[in-house]
DNA sequence: CAAATAGTGTCTCTAAGACAATATCAC
DNA sequence: GTGATATTGTCTTAGAGACACTATTTG
């Protein structure tokens, strides 16, 4: 760096401008079992997400995706990433960032820009891991998600024991399969929250398609049926067996260990490649 | 919103809390022309991206991509669009958002924040616009881009007429399809924009697989030689002409006029479907 | 006719979809 | 054996890739 550069930074001030907040928000998305129907029945699986109660104006005991403000000396992905520790006391590796919500009057504290990311919590993490309310949230929960799509509309349906919070949305603009949405009724959640939760839906399921993030959900070590109920809970649709192996093949590598003592037959345990 | 909403909202002040500057870069694409080789043939189209020669530090007489802060009032849709229009007298209509770029110190000024977008602008309107310099760039140019892939290493190849720009990178994260980079080497670009184009290169790429956003490059009515011409420009590789019609086929709609006076035989137009 | 580009036909091979058949455990 | 799930086989069809062939203009 010369000198004129150096002289030019010593009298610049970013602060001489306008400048807006930057948030994160995060959608974690993980399984759940449902309770055993049958005899020696494989439990159902439910893709979940994971929503805090906001314990403070704006929106106080609505519910809103984990996140929070980016400070000084962090990127966007290390915010979220300690936003969600902060709040749910979750530990997670990988954060994709799936899009930038910056309308001015998104929010009514003011001038917001917020990042939408999605990430993904695996059952044996989740075990051994108490979801528990931080500092700012009253209380966290996970909530069984429903997303269907008819045609023009979405209807999110987000269910836990005693809460059921609802969502339609209209699909806006296509752009490389991707959408973007536009609230027609929300019932429940705080912001735009809606249209961040659309959007992760959207892109968890056409990555899904791809086999891409599907083994976040599960083990190091996993069947592929577990593989193929994963792909399942998310797109909502039954695939058939005998094309999901062929196609997750290439995806996976054989170990010598198998399932025990699950009443049947027992499964070859794979894990992913490279 | 209730009183104590009211209340909580009247004390709350956003400007207590640090806050990043917020910037938009666009990489704005085209296709030029190369002078006719001979007889009757047909000029060869080359991907070009728009840069601009800063006039101020920080990196004085280096080359960027048009771009701005963002500004009460906008979203970063319409910054970019704005910054656009005053740097580079060029209106787009499509932007995508491709990424965000957070480190701390990518910027010299201080802490500032980039959200990179794509966008395209075709040949009838580059006709139409003189691309010229505005306010803050001491000149604005065209460069063909190449963008090489070896495996490991990506090297970026920027030349116009007189000046040539280079940059190394590494891949260093597959993420459904994207990847994020490292600058190894960068010779004449101002900031991480190397970073930047190397992103948008790869979304172009994508994208053009699956025929999104090659029409942007072209007028309303073409034929579907053209088509194939915009591809192998960006994908750098050449196609099978009738297994690439066959594809294409259902993205465009037939017209009934067709091309005349180009020494051969005259092409069925067309038009982009939907 | 020659030069140049437009447009079609067809063969092969791979992969997806549908569905049937067989395998192996616990009880 | 029964109930449950695991795993393999195979038929059909759609589509991608490669390449040869025909068509139509201007000079």
């Amino acid at each position: 760096m010369n000198q004129e550069e150096q002289e030019f930074l010593k009298k610049y001030r970013l602060e001489d401008y306008p400048r807006p907040s930057v948030t994160t928000d995060i959608a974690v998305f993980s399984l759940h079992s449902k309770i055993q129907a049958g005899y020696r029945r494989e439990p159902d699986k439910k893709l979940c997400i994971l929503l805090i109660k906001r314990g403070n104006p704006p929106f106080r005991d609505c519910w809103a995706l984990p996140g929070g403000f980016l400070q000084p000396d962090e990127t966007v992905e290390t915010c979220a990433a300690r936003e969600l520790k902060e709040e749910t006391c979750a530990d997670v590796h990988l954060l994709r960032h799936i899009g930038i919500f910056s309308q001015p009057e998104r929010d009514p504290r003011g001038w917001i820009v917020s990042n939408a990311f999605l990430s993904v919590l695996n059952q044996e993490n989740l075990k051994n891991m108490e979801i528990q309310a931080g500092d700012d949230a009253a209380c966290v929960r996970w909530f069984n998600i429903a997303f269907q799509d008819s045609g023009q509309y979405n209807i999110l349906t987000l269910e836990s024991e005693k809460t059921t919070i609802s969502a339609k949305l209209k699909k806006i603009r296509n752009s490389f399969g991707m959408y973007e949405f536009e609230i027609i009724e929300n019932n429940g959640l705080a912001f735009d929250h809606a249209k961040v939760i659309a959007s992760a839906m959207t892109y968890l399921r056409q990555s899904s398609e791809q086999f891409d993030l599907l083994f976040d959900f599960l083990p190091e070590q996993f069947t592929l049926a577990d593989v193929q109920k994963v792909q399942e809970a998310i797109t909502g649709e039954p695939a058939l067996t005998a094309n999901f192996r062929r196609k997750l093949t290439p995806y996976v590598v054989e170990t010598d260990t198998f399932t025990k003592g699950a009443g049947h037959r027992p499964a070859r345990l794979y894990e992913r490649k490279s």
